[in-house]
RNA sequence: GCCGAAGUGGCGGAACUGGUAGACGCGCCGGACUCAAAAUCCGGUUCCCCUCGGGGAGUGUGGGUUCGAUUCCCACCUUCGGCACCA
């Protein structure tokens, strides 16, 4: 027997999976799509191509290995593709630093990355790899905007947006974390810029209700999208400006608390201010105001206190007639609602903190039992015994019913409707940097914006020598791509320079993998609608409000051209947990980042994808620890050894019905369940070493041949290399375990023969029995009372009550 | 504040439908082999008490349901994650 060296048997393996294409899964051909073959669909999200490989795309590549080799095994069709999202800045930071190309740096980490996930050896089908920096991919990026853009859905604006300061870009709101930028780190600003959006507001619904098509999402990140999403139901209430009668609409979740609103509040940003103050005596105090309001950070906005400016106009309350003042504030936000707001400092904490400081009316219009403003300070209403109070007719309503009652009467008169808000805003989509995919659009001073006609694209991107980003588009000084002529009326164009989002590139590649090769269409339809929606889906939680939401947008637009059957893109969705270092996020900043490949030369690739995979469930944070790789390493050698011992033995004989087969069937059983049903994949390594321990301790049982070949045919997915070199050591040469059947497990031989039936007194244990399985409750009563431990713990006392489970317990209750 | 998830040995974790708490692994302790070490193998490893038979406690805390609760119910504590001047 030679020693286990991983090293040589791995990279055996590995050029013959990849001479042989081994797995590779052609497209059906129209007769297979009609005759619907069991298939399934497992993706894992793309990597960006930074050149190494790490622990996360260790995890997440080795679960969809797993369940990519199970279900190859039992039988079915499994399509699973590998690409890169190879667009973004860390490749053109990259090239700024060493000064060399985006596209060069990119393709070379392609290379080394492409090479380690051979290394690792992962069953991926490598005919359909696609980067989404080719022309032949982002032609189609290119071509999906435009159907986007016919249909209104991608439109251009002006608007206040947040800007990234070291990156020189704007950035999506789903971008920004708590005020700054989810690449850098640094403060985003407020500025006001003309832009490119997606309209994926207009599908804010859809994107909740269809939550309902989700088979297997973790719940939480279906929460966040609702609370990303943000939808509340409320009235939108118009008040009048006295004087000139302006129009300023509000938002509101509380019509009931109209007859307390005692103050008015605009953003400062809210277009009517200038004209409202324009030639009153607050004017200039006013305009003050909305000048420091715009040199203010969004931190610092709302980590002051508030503060505000009285405008001297006031606003006609539409339910009772009052003229309440008409401030300016900045804690009132133009993005969210109207960008205006009635006050009700009684029920509102902010309004409250604000009429304090301004010395303002504080009017209680919900009263209820222990709930007095004057005590209390400001409440929000929440049962039903609480009735509104000073509210005119609407007097002693319940604050439900007043809600309806006052909307009611505000419909009556024009006055206000019933309405949605959402936080949900536009997604932003372009981007002041040059590694993108262009925007296929041109710029006529007479035709305005006009799509570049589809037979031109790709618009490529040019080579351009100074990407270092100014503030605008690079692409804007390579003069010679940017002047152009009109597709319309041919005269003298511009070329949009703005760059996408690479989260546009990543919203559609799940599909591109189905016919990655297709130069007339994105895709075509029928090889959509057969692989589709993606069976599953496998990535970090990082992505729960940026690429799953934008994603699921894409699918519902796609599905409404017509390109797309189905409205949902994932069915299932996984999210592996988080692998730490001394139990903090690994970064290069803190210089604990651990390598897997420095793992995988030490312990072979097999060791390291089974100490992933064993470190706990695989839907939560694990801590990596180099001495754990040890278990999974002695129990590969152990497995080892035993197979070689093993192998001597007569191929044919019978493993027969003791109690080492039964456990083999047992362990088949669990295993399989445990991948398929409950995605648990710690559990079955912990029943394949339980097997392993026990073909140890009982070399020479008749079946211990049979649970030995078992061992290594359900580890396989785990560590295929070594599963594939003791199959043919097994089997005399036969290695061929990728291609063989999954093990069934034996319903007649899943129940054991005898169990330790459990005998207890008040429930405490004080005796094993072992018994034949399927005993009867009488026979196993009478065992336990003849027990002398047992009867040690009765001493003539009162027998009350006795439960027989059958092959578990008995206990005597006394 | 709202929403979500989770609290089990020295550590990671197991116990899926209420039925032997601590599987499996790491680490540690002891032993075998060895001149020695590594590797490997065997045994031990929740805590407390005890005469080596055993007894008691124990799954974040306090209650409850039950013959029986890590599992179900109520209240609370802690940790992690998301959202948040969102009207």
């Amino acid at each position: 027997m030679e020693k286990y060296d991983p090293q040589t048997i791995e990279a055996k393996w590995q050029q013959v999976w990849a001479d042989e294409s081994s797995f590779h899964v052609p497209n059906p051909s129209p007769e297979e799509i009609a005759e619907h073959r069991e298939r399934t669909y497992v993706v894992e999200m793309l990597p960006y191509p930074s050149g190494e490989l790490h622990m996360g795309h260790t995890l997440n590549y080795t679960i969809g290995d797993v369940i990519t080799h199970v279900r190859r095994r039992k039988g079915m069709q499994v399509l699973r593709p590998m690409g890169y999202d190879a667009f973004g800045l860390p490749a053109e930071n990259a090239a700024i630093k060493e000064g060399g190309n985006p596209r060069t740096v990119i393709e070379r980490n392609i290379a080394s990355i492409r090479e380690q996930m051979h290394r690792m050896g992962w069953a991926f089908d490598w005919s359909r790899e696609l980067s989404t920096h080719e022309p032949e991919y982002y032609r189609w990026t290119q071509w999906l905007f435009l159907r986007f853009f016919e249909r209104g859905l991608a439109y251009r604006k002006e608007a206040p947006v947040k800007w990234c300061p070291n990156d020189q870009t704007v950035l999506a709101n789903e971008q920004v974390i708590d005020g700054r930028c989810e690449r850098c780190g640094a403060e985003v600003e407020a500025k006001n810029l003309t832009q490119w959006f997606f309209r994926i507001t207009d599908y804010a619904d859809e994107l909740l209700d269809e939550m309902d098509l989700l088979e297997q999402w973790p719940e939480r990140v279906l929460t966040m999208q609702r609370n990303w999403i943000g939808r509340s139901q409320g009235a939108r209430v118009v008040f009048r400006v006295e004087g000139s009668g302006d129009e300023l609409p509000v938002f509101t979740t509380r019509p009931d608390t109209l007859f307390g609103a005692t103050f008015f509040v605009l953003a400062p940003e809210h277009p009517l201010v200038a004209a409202l103050v324009a030639g009153f005596e607050h004017e200039t105090a006013v305009l003050d105001y909305v000048r420091r309001t715009a040199a203010r950070s969004e931190v610092e906005r709302e980590e002051k206190e508030k503060d505000g400016v009285f405008t001297g106009r006031y606003a006609v309350n539409p339910v009772n007639d009052e003229a309440i003042p008409i401030w300016v504030a900045d804690y009132v936000l133009m993005g969210y609602g109207t960008g205006a707001i009635m006050a009700v400092p009684a029920h509102d904490e902010r309004d409250h903190a604000f009429a304090e400081r301004y010395g303002i009316e504080i009017r209680q219009v919900v009263a209820g039992p222990g709930r007095d403003v004057a005590e209390a300070g400001a409440f929000v209403s929440h049962t039903a015994d609480e009735v509104l109070v000073n509210s005119g007719q609407f007097s002693d309503l319940s604050s439900p019913d007043g809600k309806v009652a006052i909307t009611a009467s505000l419909v009556e008169q024009g006055l206000g409707e019933e309405t949605i808000a959402y936080r949900l805003r536009d997604w932003l989509l372009s981007r002041q940097r040059y590694w993108g995919c262009p925007i296929p659009i041109i710029h006529c001073e007479t035709c305005g914006e006009v799509p570049v006609p589809d037979e031109q694209l790709p618009v490529v991107l040019p080579e351009i020598d100074d990407y270092v980003p100014k503030g605008r588009s690079p692409l804007a000084a390579a003069e010679d791509w940017v002047a152009t002529t009109c597709p319309k009326c041919g005269g003298p164009a511009r070329r949009e320079t703005d760059t996408m989002d690479t989260f546009v590139d990543s919203s559609w590649y799940f599909i591109r993998y189905t016919d990655p090769h297709d130069d007339r269409l994105p895709f075509s339809r029928e090889l959509a609608d057969y692989w589709l929606p993606v069976n599953q889906y496998i990535g970090g939680i990082e992505h729960a409000v940026l690429h799953l939401l934008y994603a699921r947008f894409f699918t519902k637009v796609m599905n409404e051209l017509g390109l797309v059957g189905f409205r949902e893109p994932f069915a299932r969705l996984f999210n592996q947990g988080m692998i730490t270092a001394s139990g903090a996020k690994m970064s290069k900043s803190k210089g604990n980042v651990v390598d897997p490949l420095v793992f995988v030369e030490r312990y072979g690739a097999d060791t390291v994808r089974l100490y992933t995979l064993s470190m706990g469930p695989a839907d939560e944070d694990m801590d990596w620890h180099d001495t754990g790789l040890e278990g999974p390493w002695r129990f590969l050698n152990r497995l080892w050894r035993i197979a070689h011992e093993q192998s001597v033995k007569p191929v044919s004989a019978d493993p027969g019905d003791g109690a080492l087969a039964r456990r083999t069937h047992r362990t088949i059983a669990k295993v399989t369940d445990d991948i398929e049903r409950r995605f648990f994949f710690h559990t079955p390594i912990a029943a394949v070493m339980e097997l392993v321990n026990e073909i140890q301790r009982e070399p020479d049982d008749p079946a211990a041949r049979f649970a030995t070949e078992t061992a290594v045919s359900l580890i396989q997915p785990y560590a295929p290399h070594i599963a594939e070199e003791l199959w043919g050591v097994l089997s005399a040469g036969e290695a061929r375990l990728w291609e063989t059947a999954w093990p069934e497990a034996d319903p007649a031989l899943l129940v054991v023969a005898n169990v330790e039936v459990v005998l207890q007194v008040n429930g405490k244990l004080r005796d094993r029995l072992q018994v034949a399985a399927g005993t009867g409750e009488d026979e196993l009563l009478a065992a336990a009372l003849a027990s002398e431990r047992v009867q040690a713990h009765l001493e003539g006392r009162e027998i009350r009550k006795t439960i027989v489970v059958p092959d578990r317990l008995v206990n005597i209750v006394v």
